[in-house]
DNA sequence: ATGGTTGCAAACACTTTGCACATGA
DNA sequence: TCATGTGCAAAGTGTTTGCAACCAT
């Protein structure tokens, strides 16, 4: 009666030609609980809480072995530091509240057929983009 | 039989209560010659190419307070750093060559519609956003 | 004259790196 | 066993701040 129990990503990892240690495993765990982007500093303190102890630079090169592997992908909310989220999520952006710093996600359909249009206007041809709202979310707008 | 000289910034400066310092008319005149947004160090460089001696923190400051005066806009590349342009440009995203470095602007129309209907749907009000496409140009695609 | 600005040095935050030790397969 | 990971310390960026000296108004 297997319910809500979070599957074993040791198998994913040595998919990646990873090492299954306890700090990937948690880490791993933590992403996919994860409703919106983490940061370094919420990763430590996760892993932390789980009895893992581990180091700022040990996470950082988790997180850069993930997202070289196509695992994760980094965000940026001009915070002046990296998040980094699944990359299996679909294609969406995020909604970033400047008040309660709640983060929604946007799904989207119009980006990709601008990256077209962007292509015959101009060659350039898009691999990625990054497009993040700012402003103010429906609870702090008091209704 | 005024040319192409830069006009002097110093009126501005004074009207938005900057005193008018050789720094800043000369930071002002470097993003207005601008093609696209600057990073400090080239802020540094092009003052310094101007017989400005001035210090990191100087230009930090600069920069910060144009900001703050809604002179300048921060964007930011995913490049652990903060670029800056000047506000007054027509609405507009970049796209960035992963390849070259090279930096186009691409004006456009469909960002403002996707906001009205993050609105409708979400009750999210969209203030700012941040968009930036990556690739490769078309002078990188060799043709 | 005097308050806004700057330079300098120090401090911060985020991120990377070198190296010896530890560990998963 | 042994290549891969980790911890620790040090270093590298980008950015901010305190304070005395300076300068635009």
């Amino acid at each position: 009666m297997a319910t809500n129990v979070i599957h074993d990503c040791s198998v994913e990892l040595r998919d990646l030609n990873l090492r299954a240690t306890p700090a990937r495993v948690a880490v791993m765990n933590f992403l996919e609980e994860a409703i919106s982007p983490v940061d370094i500093s919420s990763v430590i303190d996760y892993l932390n809480a789980g009895g893992i102890k581990t180091d700022p630079a040990t996470v950082f090169r988790i997180m850069n072995a993930l997202t070289q592997k196509g695992i994760t992908t980094p965000v940026h909310f001009q915070e002046g530091k990296t998040r980094y989220e699944l990359s299996s999520k679909d294609d969406h952006h995020h909604l970033i509240c400047e008040n309660c710093g709640r983060i929604e996600d946007m799904p989207d359909t119009v980006i990709p057929t601008l990256e077209k249009e962007i292509n015959k206007k101009t060659g350039f041809l898009v691999k990625r983009h990054s497009l993040e709202f700012f402003g103010v979310c429906a609870g702090c707008r008091g209704k």
